[in-house]
RNA sequence: GCACCUUUAGCUCAGAUGGUAGAGCAACUGACUCUUAAUCAGUGGGCCCCGGGUUCGAGUCCCUGAAGGUGCACCA
């Protein structure tokens, strides 16, 4: 009994005390930030600095700056005290500079304090341009001023940050500790201006379209259910723009693109996150030839942008990005890595028959077209190594899509693939208000085989073709892979800042 | 959804066959007036992912769960 007893104190007494040694050393730094509160230094109240320089100028103009006063800031990140003297790396947004604080030019306190600093602390240094004996140009501190404290300790500069879920859950982190993570991003926000310019420059305008859905359309795929209080009403984020767009053709636009959000509730993986970007884009008086020729040269411009170059590699494999792009019709592609010449089979039964002589068993519901579809995904797709549009698709997995004028079972679309991931998608619009009501009922038919994927009947797009629309041409692109592509990314989770993780909380 | 893998100090990682946890960096103390992964000496730091079980004894073996990664499925 009495065992017990003191077996159950001792335990608790234990875990006390280790709950105040995991955090000893935010327990250090929040010692030195009352020392610097009770000396009237609280380096949360400082409001601005005043940075006279960022480190690249300083390192690109060094033989105009040698010699002068300069004041800089960011955060230190690297500390080399050797007693009197002290060298740090102090990081802004442009690079580091290594910063030379000597007691002599500081004073003992001034000194003191600054030997008291952490790595991760932000600081504004003004001091001298020189360089060291051992040829780094430095900052020779003669007064700083601390901006900020940081309470909780950094990851290991050297090994950085390699937890996955840490470098998702918590990207400041990584951004701090990792420089190619930030660069990464940078390139991102370049290529996106990019689209943008390029977009400018060939007289479309932005627009933004509607998020909140009551019809998710425009695409095959599972939307995420919100609700609307006040209206009571159920809304579907939306899993694609096209509907709105080219309502915006109908109303005299001719040239509208938008680059934003979608939200399809589907699986995620290495090239799949829930919410992604795409930019989207509609031209009066063009075709798919014309967002062939757009495509491709929108994708070798932001290349150029941000490589320099049209030839990249990606992990491990070589890409040319230069235009033009090869063009394949699906039938070929089909016949040329199956060895199945889909112009000689006219019916469902002929193809199911072709399907299974190649050891496929297609879902009994699927016709002829589907069948195609199915034939180039497993045969075809990852043979596609090099940018290849992909074009002539079977209607039944296009209802949005205008018919070849010489042959019905087709569509004029094209699909852009790259190592054998899809880029973009584009079509010659479908424009007739009687056959896009037909498709639609196609597809509610395939809803009732239960497809829930299958598109809901727009009643008001229709309405809007019967106005009227331009012959259009219409072409969608995923950011996020293209990001992915420039960059070297193996993840769509390492081009998007904060990537869908699930919650921690129980 | 299925399969496999991972989870140990703030970070990066070791911990054969079960015997109450180690290193490097980071932190703390001291030395050091040109270092740059500074160096040297010393010190502290652990709910070994959570919860069960087997065992005299579990970081280690078994079961359940969580989060993450990869592949498949689903899918732009």
């Amino acid at each position: 009994m009495e065992n017990n007893e003191v077996k159950k104190i001792n335990p608790e007494e234990e875990v006390q005390l280790t709950e105040s040694e995991i955090i000893e050393q935010m327990q250090v730094r929040m010692d030195k930030l009352a020392v610097l509160k009770d000396n009237g230094q609280n380096p949360f109240e400082q409001l601005t600095y005043n940075v006279t320089h960022h480190t690249n100028e300083i390192r690109d103009n060094y033989a105009e700056l040698e010699g002068k006063v300069v004041a800089v800031a960011g955060r230190l990140l690297s500390k080399r005290g050797m007693g009197k003297v002290s060298f740090c790396d102090l990081h802004d947004r442009t690079g580091k500079i290594q910063t030379f604080t000597k007691i002599d030019a500081l004073g003992e306190d001034a000194y003191k304090a600054w030997q008291k600093l952490d790595i991760g602390d932000i600081v504004g240094v003004e001091g001298e341009v020189f360089t060291t004996h051992s040829g780094e140009i430095s900052i020779r501190t003669t007064s700083y001023v601390l901006l900020s404290k940081a309470l909780r300790p950094l990851p290991n500069k050297f090994h950085g940050l390699k937890d996955m879920e840490l470098k998702y859950r918590q990207r400041y982190v990584d951004l701090i500790i990792n420089p190619s993570v930030k660069d990464t991003f940078e390139k991102r926000s370049a290529i996106i201006k990019e689209i943008r310019r390029f977009m400018d420059d060939r007289n479309y305008i932005e627009v933004e379209t509607p998020i909140l859905n009551t019809i998710p359309g425009g695409a095959t795929a599972r939307p995420f259910v919100t609700h609307h209080n006040s209206l009571d009403i159920d809304m579907f984020m939306r899993i694609a723009p096209e509907l709105y767009l080219k309502r915006l053709i109908v109303g005299g636009f001719e040239r509208v693109y938008e680059i934003g959000r979608l939200f399809r509730n589907e699986g995620m993986d290495i090239k799949h996150n829930p919410e992604f970007t795409t930019i989207e884009c509609y031209e009066a008086f063009t075709d798919l030839r014309g967002m062939m020729e757009l495509t491709e040269n929108m994708i070798a411009s932001c290349c150029m942008k941000v490589n320099g170059t049209c030839d990249i590699e990606y992990q491990g494999k070589q890409f040319c990005l230069k235009p033009p792009f090869a063009r394949v019709t699906m039938t070929d592609a089909v016949k040329q890595y199956s060895g199945i010449d889909f112009s000689n089979i006219k019916t469902d039964a002929e193809a199911f028959e072709a399907a299974r002589s190649k050891g496929l068993e297609p879902e009994a519901h699927l016709r002829r077209g589907e069948i195609l579809n199915l034939f180039f995904e497993v045969f075809v797709e990852e043979n596609l190594i090099q940018p290849t549009f992909i074009c002539d698709y079977p209607i039944e997995i296009s209802p949005l899509t205008k018919k070849k004028n010489d042959d019905p079972t087709l569509t004029d679309r094209f699909e852009l693939f790259i190592d054998g991931r899809e880029y973009a998608n584009a079509y010659s619009e479908l424009n007739d208000p009687i056959d896009q009501r037909e498709r639609f009922a196609d597809q509610l038919k395939k809803r009732e085989q239960g497809d829930d994927e299958a598109n809901l009947i727009d009643e008001d797009f229709c309405m809007s073709l019967e106005y009227g629309m331009p012959p259009t041409g219409g072409m969608g692109m995923g950011i996020d892979r293209l990001v992915m592509l420039l960059t070297d990314s193996a993840s769509i989770r390492d081009v998007l800042l904060f990537p869908t993780m699930k919650s921690l909380d129980k």
